[in-house]
This record gives C-alpha cells, structure tokens and sequence, in this order.
RNA sequence: GGGUUGGUAGCUCAAUGGUAGAGCAGCGCCCUUUUAAGGCGUUGGUUGUGGGUUCGAGUCCCACCCAACCCA
C-alpha cells in the first residue's frame, strides 16, 4: 500500500479528520488564513508566566493544548517548549468574528493572542483575550492531554508528539541542549577553540568500527563516514594548534541498542604539551561543571518512572584514579599470577563467558568489563591500561606493556577516555600495521607523514555526549536523548 | 543472530474461545473565573499483516512485520 491510498483510507474512515478539514474550509469561508504569517509577540507563553505582572498589555502565540469551555467564557492554554500561559477568552470582550473564528479551532491548533494580563480567583496568571489571530490549523488530533505518548514506537518515530506531550521529554532535550552549549562555553573559557575536520574521510580512522560508506561521483572514488576524528584533529596539532576541540556527530556500521546508534555525538579535545593526567582533571572538572551549571548539584538521581529513586551517582572531588591492574587484583589478587588457560579456567567459575576466539588480554578486559564497569556508578579513571586495548596511546615509559591513558567510567559506563597522545611517528606506524593486521584496513599514510613533521607531545581525551547527558539526566536508554533515534521503516 | 514481552477506537487502556468495552479527545445541548473543569446525550473498530484450527478466534497454532527488554 502506497502512502496516498495510505492517507485515502484513513481519511475515509476517520471522521476525527473529516472534521478537522471541514472546520479549515469554514475558516476560509469566513475569510480567514488558516494558515496565518507572521505575529509580532512580547514573549513566549512560558516567559511571559515566568515573569508575569498584573496588568500588562501582551501578546503571544502558541499552540492550544487545553480547552474548558464555560459557555460564554472560555480558558484555554498556550503552550510551547517555553511553558504554557492560559489566555481567557470571554464573548463580551472579543469582537463577534473572533467567536466565530474560535468556535472552529481545536487543541492542537497554533493560535496568537494579544489582551491584557490579570489574576483568576483562583490564582492563576493568566492572559484576557482582546484579540485572537488563527496561526496555524491543526488537521490530526494531538496524543491523550493527560497520558501523553505512551507507546515507545510513537515515542521516536514522531518525536514532535512526544515533545508537546510529554514534558519529561522535552526537559531531557532542554538539559542535552543545555549541556552541549556549557561544555563549548566551559572550552572557550579555557582557551580552546573549535574545529571542524571531514565527516567524509577517503581513509576512516581514529577508533576501530565498521564505517558507512559513500561514493563521491564526481572524484569517482568511495568515502567512508567518519569513525573519529582524531587523526585530523592531530594533524591540526601539527599545523601549531595548540587547544582545540570539535564537537560533533561519528557514524559507526555497528548495532543499534539501549547504548549504541549509528551517528552519535563526541567530543574530543587536544590540549598540547599536557598529559593524561592533566586532562582527567580537565574532564573532572568540566563534568562538575555541568553538574553545578544544569543539575542543581553534584549528587544525580536517577528515578524509575514511579519517581522513586533508583540510583545516586556522587560527583564530588576528587575522583578516584586507580590503575587498571590493581582493579583486576580488587577482584582476584592472583589474577597476574594465573596463566592464560588458569584464567580462563577462573572465568569458567565465576559465570562468566568467554570465547575461545579471544586472546588473553580480552578475557583480562572482559571481566574488568563486567565485575569492574558494570558496576561502577561514581567516578573512577582507570588508568594505565594494557597497550593492545589502546593503539594510539603513548607507551608508559617505567613498564613498557602499559600506556599512559585514563578510561573514565561513571554510571556503569565508559564515558570518556583520554590519553597522553603517541606522537613517535615510527612506533605509531608499527601499532597501526599491527592494528589493521589482515584486514582490509587502509594505512593513513598522510597521518603518519604529519606525525614525521613532528606533533607537539598532548594530551586528548573523549567524550561521548549521548552517554554523558544519560548519566546527567538518569536515562536509561540513548534512544531518550537522541530527538530522532534510527528505527527500521514502519512497513 | 537467539530469547522474552507487547501491537485492540485519534490517545491511554479493558475484554474465561461465545454480542469488541471504558476514560480522554470528538460531535450535540447546558453553564461568564475554569485548570485532568462540570452535567446530560452521542458518534467512532479490517483487534499489526497473512494463513490455519474451530460451529465460533482479539483470545489457540504457524509464518511474517514493527517495537521494548535481555543475551551474543
């Protein structure tokens, strides 16, 4: 079935929308635009109730999302990611074509007002209509005024109800926006400066994952979706950059599930001449930041949907740093002295699984990632941790089988790691050969000629801002602070 | 990829294998300070899709689609 016959049906059988279009031709018949231009306003609904004094001449504009009908006088509510105001309207002080015209809309329609502010008795701020103008006619009813969207599928797939419905949602996004525009402040007010680098790379490096490609017509040639975009913003240190930063959406052609979608957000920051210690502390204290700035504080509480509270994660300083070998020594004080099969064998007894497929150094970050990740909810920067799992790290230079990096877990997740940068040109070279192995992998040539050239020794870190603005806002899948999730076609 | 749960009116949800229902929204009437307004009345259904079992299927069986959760 094709989308016309799709909208014939239904508007066939539905007289809910019967209705709605037969109202928006009674407006044309009155001589009015159903779909009205622009309207000067003194505020949006939500600013004006935020600010509101008795007795002032405004106007605003916005959607109806309530109605109560008093006969003669009625209230309704004008709503917006503002907030609402309630606009009273009332016969005898409205022009009698005003009437006629509000008799034809419905909750959902957008509708500007002007009049003059007061108080009801019964305490609420409110707006006497003097005039109306129709902005915009809705033609579909909106969700339940009460339950909001409820189904998960509604939910993403047409977030624009879920955001008018449901205010929890719309404040989730509010924080997200919020979080992203004090992380650029909290960097500009450090001296970093932000860069944008190709989300189309020839080569797709920076992180090991499956990438998307495209293909450039014109050049003939495939292009990959950028994975990370570390390697450019490495070459920029090379450049003479010193403090930069790039904010912005990687694509990886892997799973989708509570915690992964393909495009994601990231932020990574180089900061030259620092180390991995350096920017932990740079990391702790912008997540406080954020904490302060948009949560009220650095205890987060996460609420299941009854609203009792499920979870607290303390941020307050210092954050514990411990290196990755004395975690897995917390949990087995013999595990470095086992041989591969012993722990192997060890897993086996503990419940948990791991494949034969993977080598020694798997099985080790396997169980760090469940007996020490999983459950870890306040901050902890693991650091040095084994060079296989960190291909673009420096080398640790007392024990050369560790790197010098941090991997931040908060709330049971990894949410940023941060390195002391390799920038030795030849061991660099020799990890990505080592890296790319067997596989079809490319070798970023330029790359490693710019590190020939020389980079600045720096410190780099990365943060994954889905996973961030969930641990902030006590969410617990990615798909509820991404506004427009991926989902497969409905049909 | 495997498992579990779910998909019923515009929305939120009911319905032992036996007449598909409620609240809200809508429509009609009453009501000039209500706020989930209220009162009276009323319309609205291809029960995700396609097969099957049965006298009879929203319900049982099979396949498929979509989603959520868990696992890999």
């Amino acid at each position: 079935m094709d989308a016309a016959t799709d909208r014939m049906e239904e508007k066939s059988h539905n007289e809910l929308l019967a209705i709605r279009r037969q109202k928006l031709e009674a407006l044309r018949a009155a001589g009015i635009d159903p779909f009205g231009s622009g309207f000067e306003t003194t505020g949006a609904p939500g600013e004006i109730r935020a600010a509101f004094a008795e007795g002032q001449k405004v106007r605003t504009a916005g959607r109806i999302t309530a109605h109560r009908n008093m006969g003669k006088s009625h209230f309704i509510d004008l709503s917006d990611h503002s907030g609402r105001i309630q606009v009273y309207l009332n016969a005898k002080e409205l022009a009698p074509e005003a009437m006629v015209a509000f008799d034809l809309l419905d909750i959902g329609d957008f509708l500007g007002v002007e009049g003059e502010t007061f108080v009801t008795k019964t305490g609420e701020p409110s707006i006497k209509a003097a005039s109306i103008r129709v902005l915009s006619k809705s033609l579909r009813p909106l969700p339940d005024k009460w339950h909001g969207v409820q189904d998960t599928e509604i939910k993403y797939r047409q977030r624009y109800l879920d955001l008018v419905s449901n205010r929890e949602s719309l404040e989730v996004f509010q924080k997200r926006i919020a979080i992203v525009r004090e992380i650029r402040r909290f960097l500009e007010d450090r001296g970093f400066i932000e860069v944008e680098t190709p989300m189309m790379q020839s080569i797709p490096g920076g992180a090991a994952a499956q990438p998307f490609e495209t293909h450039h017509n014109a050049l003939g040639m495939d292009l990959y979706l950028r994975i990370a975009p570390e390697l450019y913003l490495k070459r920029l240190l090379v450049g003479g950059f010193t403090k930069i930063f790039e904010l912005n959406r990687n694509f990886r052609n892997e799973g989708i599930s509570r915690r992964h979608n393909p495009e994601f957000t990231m932020l990574e920051t180089y900061w030259a001449y620092a180390d991995f210690e350096k920017m932990a502390d740079l990391v702790e204290e912008m997540v406080c930041h954020l904490a302060e700035k948009i949560c009220g504080g650095l205890r987060i509480e996460h609420k299941n949907a009854e609203g009792n509270v499920t979870r607290t994660i303390n941020l307050s300083r210092p954050w514990r740093r411990t290196r990755y070998e004395d975690l897995l020594r917390g949990v087995e004080p013999k595990w470095y002295d086992f041989s591969p099969e012993e722990r192997r064998a060890w897993c086996q007894e503990h419940g948990i699984e791991v494949t034969h497929c993977q080598a020694d150094f798997e099985v080790t970050q396997h169980v760090f990632e469940k007996l020490i990740e999983e459950k870890t909810m306040d901050p902890l920067f693991v650091t040095h941790c084994p060079k296989e799992l960190v291909p673009l790290a420096k080398q640790n230079a007392a024990d050369p089988r560790l790197v010098d990096v941090y991997e931040l877990v908060i709330n049971g997740q990894e949410i940023s790691p941060g390195y002391s940068e390799l920038n030795d040109p030849d061991i660099q070279r020799e990890r990505l050969e080592h890296q790319s192995g067997g596989e079809t992998q490319k070798l970023d040539d330029d790359f490693l000629a710019a590190l020939e050239y020389g980079m600045p020794p720096a410190g780099g870190i990365g943060i994954g801002i889905d996973r961030l603005v969930m641990m902030l806002t006590g969410v617990e899948s990615i798909r509820d602070v991404i506004l427009f999730p991926h989902m497969r076609p409905r049909h």
